[in-house]
DNA sequence: ATTTCAGTTCACGGCGCTTTGAACAAGTTG
DNA sequence: CAACTTGTTCAAAGCGCCGTGAACTGAAAT
C-alpha cells in the first residue's frame, strides 16, 4: 500500500540513496545551511528539516540512517531540539520506543536562544566598557575627546542591544503572523 | 610635550603593558567580542577599536605591537577593514609610510557585508529549495501535504530574507539617526 | 645597482568546536 | 532476573578556521 512494489524491500547497506530521495537530502542540507548561518549547528537544522518534511514520527535509528549521523550525535542533537521546543518526543501507542516529531513552530527557538546568547554577551561587554571608561577617567594622558568616544561606544552597545530586541520582537513576530507559516 | 617625562623612553621588550593602558585593551577586546558575535573575526573589531580610541593615524607596526598580532595578520585585517570602508589608509605629509585611521561611521560595513553574505546564502538556498520542490513533484510517493510543506519552507526562507532586509534598513538606520552616534 | 624597509601572500601549525563510537546507564521483554 | 534493546555520556579523533612567520614583491633611499 505504501509503494513497496516487489521482492526484497529490506536492503540497507548500499542502496540507501535510492530509498532516500534526493530532494529530501537537498531540503535538509538547505535548512542546515541556514541554521548554521544563524549560529547553530548544521545538524540541528538537518534533523528538524527531516522530521518536518517526513511528517511522521521517527525513531533515533531512522534519523541516524537517513542523515548518516552517529548514535551519539542523534541523541545530543535531538536533546537540544527538544530543549528548545522545536521537536517533541512521543511514544507511539504499543511501542516501547521514542519517536520524534517536528514542532511546527520553531520561532520560539530562535528567539529564546538568541536572547540567551545575546543577553550574556551584552551584559559582559557593557560591564567591560564601563570598567574601561572608569579606568580611563583616572589617567592623566586621556583627553576629553577620548572619554567622549568611550561614552559613545557604550551608547552604541546599548543601541545594538535595543535593535536586537526590536528585531526579535517585531520581525520574527511578523514572520509568524504574516501567513501562519508552517 | 606629549608626556614622555624623562630618560629612556624607548624600551619595548618587557614593559609594554605600562605604555599600553589597560583600559584600552579592555575596550579593544570588548569590541572584538561583539564583532565576533556578529560573524566577523575578533581582530577585525580589535583593530578598528584601537584606531577609534587612539584617534591618531597609526602604522601597521604600531597596530601590530599594540594588539600583539603578526605582520601578516595586520596586513590582512586592515585590508578587509579598508575594503569595507571602516578604515582609511592615509599617507601623512612627508612620510613615506601608510597610516590607518578609523572611519567614524562603520554602519555601512555591517550593512554591506551582511547583505553580501546573506544575499549569497539566501540565493543559493532558494535555488536548492526550488530544485528540491521540482524534483519532489516528479515522484509518486509524495503527498500533496508534503508539497505544501515544501512550499511553505520556501516561503519562510523568503520571509527571513525580508526580515533581514527590514532589520538592516530600519534598525541600523535608527541607530545611526538616534544620536548621530560616533 | 644594491640595500633596506614597508607591505603582501601563503603553506603550515595550532586551537577550538563538532562528531564519533565505545562504555555505560536505563528501560523493556521473555 | 537475566538478556536484550534503547538511549546517554564523554574522551578522543577529525576537521576547519585563524594566525603565524618566512618568502616574496615593490618601492624608496644610498
Amino acid at each position: 500500500m505504501k509503494g513497496y512494489s516487489s521482492s526484497s524491500g529490506e536492503r540497507q547497506s548500499s542502496l540507501e540513496s535510492l530509498q532516500q530521495p534526493l530532494w529530501e537530502v537537498l531540503v535538509c542540507d538547505a535548512v542546515g545551511e541556514v541554521i548554521e548561518f544563524w549560529g547553530f549547528k548544521r545538524n540541528h537544522g538537518r534533523v528538524w528539516a527531516l522530521l518536518y518534511v517526513r511528517q511522521v514520527p521517527m525513531t533515533a535509528a531512522e534519523i541516524q540512517e537517513a542523515l548518516e549521523l552517529s548514535k551519539g550525535a542523534v541523541s545530543m542533537i535531538s536533546r537540544d531540539l527538544e530543549q528548545w521546543d522545536v521537536v517533541r518526543r512521543v511514544r507511539l501507542p504499543g511501542e516501547g520506543i521514542w519517536h520524534f516529531v517536528a514542532e511546527v513552530d520553531f520561532l520560539p527557538m530562535i528567539r529564546r536562544v538568541m536572547r540567551e546568547r545575546e543577553g550574556a554577551l551584552v551584559a559582559r561587554v557593557a560591564k567591560e566598557l564601563e570598567d574601561a571608561e572608569r579606568m580611563a577617567r583616572g589617567h592623566e594622558g586621556v583627553t576629553d575627546e577620548t572619554l567622549e568616544r568611550l561614552a559613545r561606544m557604550r551608547s552604541l552597545a546599548r543601541m545594538i542591544e535595543h535593535a536586537m530586541e526590536l528585531f526579535l520582537k517585531t520581525s520574527l513576530l511578523d514572520i509568524k503572523k504574516a501567513d501562519d507559516i508552517l
